[in-house]
RNA sequence: CCCCUUAUAGUUCAAUGGAUAGAACAAGGGACUUCUAAUCCCUAGAUCCAAGUUCGACUCUUGGUGGGGGGACCA
């Protein structure tokens, strides 16, 4: 149990005995300024409006009950105006806490809020046949750190992507791919290239079907075809395109340290949402003007204001994107039964989940109450100069490129050499950063001298962090200094050991308001202070009897960077 | 017209209803014969407007204003 839990429960204990009949809730939160201490609480607050008493006499008796208890991990507790309680924590307390996170390693964090339960999250859903563009890395960064939140938070959890495998754009590409014919695919050796090739297909296809009328009969067709898997020239040359496509998600998504379990393609939700819609006509849909629709009752409009009629079925008797994700959903909880189910979504699609989720519900409540949709930003370039392969959308290799070519123009000036793999991780952290820093749902202006840096507040600056970090381990190790996990008696806690503790409730806190964001602050405020550490004291010094415990404090902070990153799907380098 | 979302330093972003609103970049000054200067130290600088709730509001409510997104057969 962290120290944060130990000392609620506690207080609440003892606030118990002072104020019966009355409901509350003990909020420890760490105070700004520091010298406040480690812990404040604002209950004593809280209760002087119910009691109708002064609120520094109720904090004086919980802190005079308090004292009572003889906390080893407290040092003191005290009042301070308007009514605040303070906690600053003990020697003993710091002392343990790098021990334990010396011991747990890389489980450091780790917790059981959710441990038992299963949650399934889908993110990064490509459209096949569409080039990975700008919009899916962040998807995919978001979508990956809650991935990475939800394990720490001790669910089970099952990772799943949502590829669009059917529509009139892609009957489009296929026509197109058959006009230049297949083996032309042959001409080109690496994946990237037979990629370029397709998204010209995607794209020529639909300026086609623009420009001549008269092609709409055999795109339809060629649609058709694939939706019911015809033994056809364009069901076959479609299945080439669809494993290229497949195979070059795989790769990129693993590039961005992403896996997936499994995969539910839009061809299968749509039969099953067709379905669905149908067994529940009547019921909770109806049919207006050949169409099948959901229109929300008033009770359903008092509850949300958003919510406002939709075609799940349009009046060819196909399914719409609502009745597709309906079958999602049921496939979802047929097959994983979640406790939660997350996906994450570009923000336009706020609203329109909103009534899909609704009706959804009076199918089956479960799906209503467990399923959790994330929306996101976009990512805006303003003056970042990104030479894409396929028109004004950038790609995500484009990006990436861009910014690797950054990375080495800056490796060079500071005198240094890097690996091209190495390279990719410090432009893939940096990217990823800039996502992560912002609250999810804003738009982000992506820009490579503003908001895309490798100084201060970055992903490059964190993994210097812990490369320098990794750096003085070996040096100790070659100077054969070993770490030390007791201080000694002169030692005074500094402020990193006052941060390191913090972690597992950074995580939770994180994980029950879906914001990495959360963890970027943190991991960023432990870099600043283990680097301004670093600037004011000699580490290894032969002379200072703390030397060794200061060893632990480095591979502590260490330990707690690497953890965080890996949270945020960040990797580390052991130098840099 | 309705709904969702957003507005914080010159710029890009933080801040579970708490105490003195934090960083970074840019600006100015300083620190490498030293454990990695992709670093550190110092200086200056901000809550869109108007009411309300509260002991206390960037945060909650209501009403405006600006940006982004949606609103019947696209996704």
């Amino acid at each position: 149990m962290s120290i944060k839990k130990k000392l609620e429960i506690l207080l609440y204990k003892i606030v118990k005995n002072i104020v019966v009949e009355h409901d509350y809730v003990i909020n420890l939160e760490h105070p700004n300024v520091i010298s406040h201490g480690d812990f404040a609480t604002n209950i004593a607050m809280v209760l002087a409006n119910k009691l109708r008493k002064n609120p520094l006499d109720i904090a004086n008796k919980i802190v005079t009950e308090f004292s009572l208890k003889n906390i080893k991990e407290v040092e003191s507790v005290s009042v301070a105006n308007p009514g605040f309680i303070n906690i600053k924590l003990s020697k003993t307390f710091f002392e343990k806490n790098i021990k334990e996170i010396l011991f747990s390693e890389i489980e450091f964090g780790d917790l059981d809020i959710w441990k038992g339960k299963t949650i399934l999250v889908e993110h990064s859903s490509p459209n096949l046949f569409k080039p990975f563009h700008i919009g899916h890395m962040m998807n995919n960064t978001i979508g990956e750190s809650i991935v990475r939140l939800c394990k720490i938070s001790g669910a089970n959890v099952e990772v799943i992507s949502y590829p669009s495998d059917v529509s009139l754009g892609i009957g489009k590409a296929v026509w197109q791919l058959m006009e230049y014919g297949v083996e032309e695919l042959n001409n080109y050796k690496t994946i990237s290239e037979k990629m370029e090739f397709l998204g010209k297909c995607y794209s020529n296809g639909t300026k086609a079907y623009k420009k001549y009328p008269d092609l709409e009969i055999r795109i339809r067709e060629i649609t058709q075809d694939i939706y019911e898997h015809r033994d056809t020239e364009a069901y076959r040359v479609y299945k080439i395109g669809k494993d290229l496509n497949l195979d070059y998600f795989i790769r990129m998504t693993t590039r961005l340290g992403s896996v997936f379990d499994s995969y539910i393609f839009e061809s299968e939700a749509g039969e099953v949402g067709k379905k669905i819609v149908y067994e529940n006509l009547g019921k909770v849909f109806t049919e207006s003007n050949e169409a099948i629709i959901f229109e929300p009752n008033e009770d359903d409009l008092k509850n949300n204001k958003s919510l406002h009629t939709r075609v799940f079925i349009n009046k060819d008797g196909n399914p719409t994107y609502e009745a597709k994700d309906t079958g999602l959903l049921k496939l979802k909880f047929d097959r994983y039964d979640p406790d939660l189910s997350i996906f994450i979504t570009d923000n336009e699609q706020g609203p329109y989940f909103e009534v899909v989720k609704v009706a959804a519900g009076k199918i089956n409540e479960k799906w209503e109450k467990n399923t959790k949709h994330m929306t996101h930003g976009r990512l805006k370039f303003n003056g970042m100069k990104i030479s894409s392969r396929l028109g004004s959308v950038p790609l995500v290799s484009d990006i990436i490129d861009s910014v690797n070519d950054a990375v080495y123009k800056k490796t060079i000036e500071s005198g240094r050499e890097i690996s091209t793999e190495n390279s990719d991780v410090i432009s893939i952290a940096a990217i990823k950063y800039t996502i992560l820093r912002t609250q999810a749902g804003k738009n982000i202006d992506f820009n490579l001298e503003k908001s895309l840096s490798f100084e201060g507040d970055s992903g490059p600056y964190l993994q210097y962090t812990y490369a320098r970090c990794m750096s003085i381990l070996r040096k100790a190790k070659k100077e054969g200094l070993r770490r030390n996990l007791n201080q000694s008696k002169n030692w005074k806690i500094i402020d990193l050991e006052r941060f390191l503790y913090r972690l597992p409730d950074i995580f939770e806190l994180a994980f029950l308001n879906y914001a990495p964001q959360n963890v970027t602050g943190y991991v960023t405020e432990i870099a600043q202070i283990f680097n301004s550490w670093y600037g004011d004291t000699k580490i290894i010094d032969i002379n200072d009897e703390n030397t060794g415990y200061k060893l632990a404090l480095v591979e502590a902070t260490s330990i707690v960077i690497k953890k965080s990153l890996w949270s945020l799907g960040i990797e580390v380098l052991e130098e840099m």
